[in-house]
DNA sequence: TAGATTGTTAATCGATTAACAATC
DNA sequence: TAGATTGTTAATCGATTAACAATC
């Protein structure tokens, strides 16, 4: 049994060695080195190599790895072999945008239930999915086994949702909201937050004095 | 001058002590040590020092960081001090979510246009903003003097529009589609893919055979 | 067999944290 | 002055990469 506690960063990898698989298999490729998948997401071959070993033998030696059952493997691993029900609070357009992913997802992660706070937007459908009013969160999360929240309402109403979630048992949170929640420990908590992305992005521009030397020290 | 490398990580954490110092802002807080700022990020508060020293001495010793001096600093040193247009393509749900943030947003980076290439979009109005077909997008791009790019069309196009991009003369890209984008090495690119934090979310819910030992390994 | 590629150990590299002199 | 907190060096910890025996 191997017991080594993964690293955060090994299994923020998982989904992109998915994606890219998922790809090669719609193009009915057959097998992958890691070789050829480090080429295609700019990462050392030895680390992918060493990514999947940490969860089993999946290659074989000589020959690579077997796309599809690879793919079944990160989907166990990742735990999306078997449906997971997701929540969203918060039906404004990025909460409409989440639920049409729905329609594309491959894999067994669900948008079961959205929220809102409302009164305008309670009772509008969004993909099949009636919105229901925050009071209804604490008995739906229970009865549809959900385990996974999003929130997707304004910074200031973010805290609140979260609490809301954490008490009706949820396990983990994706954040879009840009706001800094706090959680208990046993709670997982994911930031979407792509105001974040947008500003690490600046720092990269160059300048007049770009990244490398934009310090303001002498 | 202190020609060290800054690390993605440190740059990443970056915009997250914005948030914090702004939310310290707004509640009139003036003065802020790497200690309280650490409670509130479950970040060591020597790994705080460390990444501001990268750029310069901001703190006072005995005192801590002056919050309003600290939030300029680093929209400085992240280059939002200055005004960064952005351009958008894919006018759906997720582009129109995003303009949203436009309002709220106290940083200069603007989205400043939108595109997209289905008629159904063109002349539509989000924001105050028409939306563009893709033909126009090298013209804008130049007049507008635009620096980084959104794309949220879906993935089958997300490669087709990033090569626009780049040829428009983009210097980053922010791509929310899931797909694996290729860009030539001096074109930064953030992923902003949502399934993929949800995916890693995943990991962590606890199974029957819980994150830590589900490992296949015996 | 020869060539390719895995799984894994050891070496390297980089990032985080502890500790403390400087100083407000 | 005494207490607090920075900026920074040194120590630790962890993650990435190189190398290679095993083997398809």
């Amino acid at each position: 049994m191997k017991q080594t506690k993964i690293s955060e960063a090994v299994v923020r990898r998982l989904p992109i060695y998915l994606q890219v698989l998922n790809e090669l298999h719609n193009r009915e490729v057959q097998t992958v080195s890691s070789q050829e998948l480090g080429v295609k997401l700019d990462l050392n071959p030895a680390q992918i190599r060493k990514d999947l070993a940490y969860f089993g033998e999946f290659g074989r030696k000589g020959i690579g790895y077997d796309v599809l059952y690879l793919i079944e493997k990160i989907r166990q691993i990742l735990k999306v072999d078997q449906p997971i029900n997701v929540a969203l609070a918060g039906a404004g357009n990025l909460g409409h945008a989440l639920c049409n992913y729905n329609k594309y997802s491959k894999d067994n992660m669900k948008i079961t239930a959205v929220f809102d706070a409302h009164p305008s937007k309670i009772g509008i459908s969004i993909n099949n999915l009636q919105v229901l009013p925050m009071e209804e969160l604490p008995r739906v999360i229970v009865q549809q086994n959900i385990r996974i929240g999003i929130i997707t309402v304004p910074a200031f109403e973010a805290q609140n949702v979260a609490n809301q979630f954490v008490e009706a048992g949820i396990e983990g949170i994706l954040n879009f909201a840009p706001a800094i929640l706090r959680v208990p420990e046993h709670i997982r908590i994911h930031n979407a937050d792509f105001t974040r992305d947008l500003l690490s992005l600046a720092y990269y521009l160059a300048g007049e004095g770009d990244a490398a030397n934009e310090s303001t020290v002498d």
